[in-house]
DNA sequence: GAGTGGTCTAGACCACCCT
DNA sequence: GGGTGGTCTAGACCACTCG
């Protein structure tokens, strides 16, 4: 492990046990620095990671300071990867619809920037939360990366399969979204009226080598999710 | 101007400019340390903000290489201001509904953290992408922070207002959304069926001194909105 | 194994806040 | 002016990728 993202742990958990509040002071760097027995620059790094993560702010000549959201129950969008640690509070479960292999259409070859002759993973599932219907989803996985997958993995996090059990290491995504009326189809699935207001998620996710391995279409159900954000400028 | 930010901007333009594709491999760090005569700490620092602006993409071992989003004209959500500088190929139009002082009520006061007898101006705005509706946005600033407000700048970016001519520094914003459906007074003034769909987003805005300042609500025109959000956790 | 990025250090000096 | 964070350097050593 890291010595910066040890640090960043530690003090992020800190901040949780002892809940402390939006604008509480840290420690300053000279005792972090003590305390760690690292240096500085290390300090710094770990604080700047916590800082992104919107854990901390840092303002210069004063001190380091807790930041803390003012609601909860919200989906992080930064997350890259499943929301299965965000809602910890809620039950999250899922009912998969289908997982097949197919070779992709043209639109998701191009996504996936897929070789002549590649095939994909299918993925259909509904994902509920305390037994509402929350969204559904469609994932494409690139099976020359992701070489097997079923409906039993299906059933669980994904993505703890692709890292856990293939070694797979993420590195970033895209997310494109905006508002949609539901069709017929989507709108049976979710339990709703067709027409009902959804936001509609287009996504594609990276390896660290920069080769996109999964491009997955999402429809959130209105009553059911709602999404929060915290951005700050690296400085 | 700080060196890494000198840097940054310099890389991110020349990408832009010879309009390099996703994938194409950049300098290799001793390179840009020779070029810029900056060590190579400063090197580092350059790469990663651009790697968390989604500009650029590291591999260990391997290389620095381009990454480009697959979608234009939508709103980046991370950007914590306005969008003006995001929709460079829109025209952005505004129409101010009303600038007026106020007090708060009991939840904004709970969301700028105002002190007892704080006042706020209150504006309420149309905003319009190539002349049609793209949402309804009421904002309150802390007049302790922003003592002056118009009609004629809410007519422009109040932003730019508050960076250029108020010197204030804007820290990180926290952003909360959800999906809705419209009522009356916003699908009146959106141009647009009661009941359709909308996004609708709570933005807080924090100065780099950590204290909130703008408190705004906003609706979005479901046809004439999108949005696109990169992640990459820091390393 | 050569090439290339990532981590970490010790220390100098700068910039900003606050009293 | 004292306190505290931010920038930058030079250099050692580690870790991953790729041919």
């Amino acid at each position: 492990m890291l010595k910066y993202n040890e640090i960043a742990t530690e003090i992020e958990q800190d901040i949780l046990q002892r809940n402390l509040k939006q604008g509480t002071k840290l420690p300053k760097f000279e005792e972090l620095i003590a305390r760690y027995k690292v240096s500085k620059s290390t300090i710094v790094k770990a604080l700047a990671i916590l800082e992104s993560r919107g854990v901390i702010y840092q303002v210069q000549g004063s001190g380091v300071f807790v930041r803390r959201r003012k609601k909860y129950g919200y989906i992080n969008m930064l997350e890259n990867q499943g929301f299965t640690s965000d809602l910890e509070e809620f039950k999250i479960t899922t009912k998969v619809l289908g997982v097949e292999k197919i070779f992709p259409t043209e639109e998701i070859a191009e996504y996936l920037n897929c070789a002549p002759g590649d095939s994909l993973f299918h993925v259909q599932r509904i994902r509920y939360i305390n037994a509402q219907a929350l969204c559904i989803e469609e994932s494409f996985f690139k099976s020359s990366i992701v070489p097997y997958l079923n409906e039993e993995i299906a059933n669980e996090s994904i993505f703890n399969y692709l890292k856990s059990a293939l070694k797979l290491k993420i590195g970033f995504s895209d997310k494109y979204l905006h508002v949609i009326k539901m069709k017929e189809a989507e709108s049976k699935l979710l339990e709703i009226e067709t027409g009902s207001p959804g936001l509609f998620v287009e996504e594609l996710f990276y390896l660290n080598s920069g080769e996109p391995f999964d491009f997955s279409k999402t429809t959130y159900h209105h009553e059911h999710s709602q999404f929060f954000l915290q951005s700050s400028n690296l400085k």
